[in-house]
DNA sequence: TACCAGGAGAAAA
DNA sequence: TTTTCTCATGGT
């Protein structure tokens, strides 16, 4: 099955049922409430999700998941539970904040109740909070028709050649959302399937000669296939 | 041992 | 305004 080149709705849709076809529904995000979704996606930030997932299970097992804790802790004591998600002392200052907004603002159901550009103008507002993490937390906490633009999905489609690889946050979220429309349940599954799919090929390395989707790899020794596939 | 991983903010140019 | 630097653990 081979994907056509530029980025428009039906090649968009074609990646992602080959996606769909090969993982099938990923069931995101990885979290059971929406605050620990809301955590996480401050502690993910440049850092691999088993590391949060440790980190998270601490916050647990001292019963410091919610916010009222975290906003009101010394920021040492709450570095030293999130330290296996690293940059422990930075994370804690930007949970700290994102907390205190949260409390600030009347909590969950507040923010809840807002019209998605004023509560992404709001989280963007607060320290630690940038476009790709309020872009989690209003995707998968607040299931609003947000395209989170990380890491995978630039280096996939640009290795697609549907993207170029130096376009910014904002212009490439906007493309996404005006070639799919605004579609909160695709897009949840959609980047769940973008990290899904980077994590198979990686685990597939060196030469990625396994991946189940060759031409969708986003690592390198796998050019011939995917232009094969896109050509 | 060296490199990389689901960024963001501050400082420097 | 844009680019560079810093933060840090854990897995490979």
């Amino acid at each position: 099955m081979a994907v056509e080149k530029g980025l428009s709705g039906p090649r968009l849709r074609q990646v992602y049922q080959l996606l769909l076809g090969a993982y099938g529904h990923q069931k995101w995000w990885p979290a059971e409430s929406r605050f620990e979704v809301m955590v996480g996606a401050v502690l993910t930030q440049n850092t691999a999700w088993p590391n949060v997932e440790r980190a998270i299970a601490r916050l647990q097992a001292a019963d410091w998941l919610r916010p009222e804790p975290i906003a009101a802790a010394a920021s040492a004591a709450l570095a030293e539970l999130i330290r296996p998600a690293g940059y422990f002392k930075v994370k804690a200052r930007r949970l700290q904040s994102f907390c205190r907004f949260l409390l600030e603002q009347g909590g969950e159901g507040a923010l809840a109740a807002r019209p998605t550009a004023e509560l992404r103008a709001q989280l963007l507002r607060v320290h630690g909070v940038g476009p790709e993490t309020a872009d989690d937390m209003l995707l998968y906490a607040f299931e609003r028709p947000v395209f989170v633009i990380d890491a995978y999905t630039r280096r996939i489609f640009a290795r697609l050649g549907l993207i170029t690889s130096d376009e910014g946050y904002e212009g490439l979220r906007a493309d996404f959302e005006a070639a799919l429309g605004p579609d909160a349940p695709l897009y949840n599954e959609y980047h769940a399937l973008i990290v899904r799919h980077a994590k198979e090929a990686c685990r597939k390395r060196p030469g990625c000669g396994g991946c189940r989707l060759q031409g969708l790899c986003p690592q390198g020794q796998a050019e011939n296939a995917l232009a094969s596939d896109v050509g």
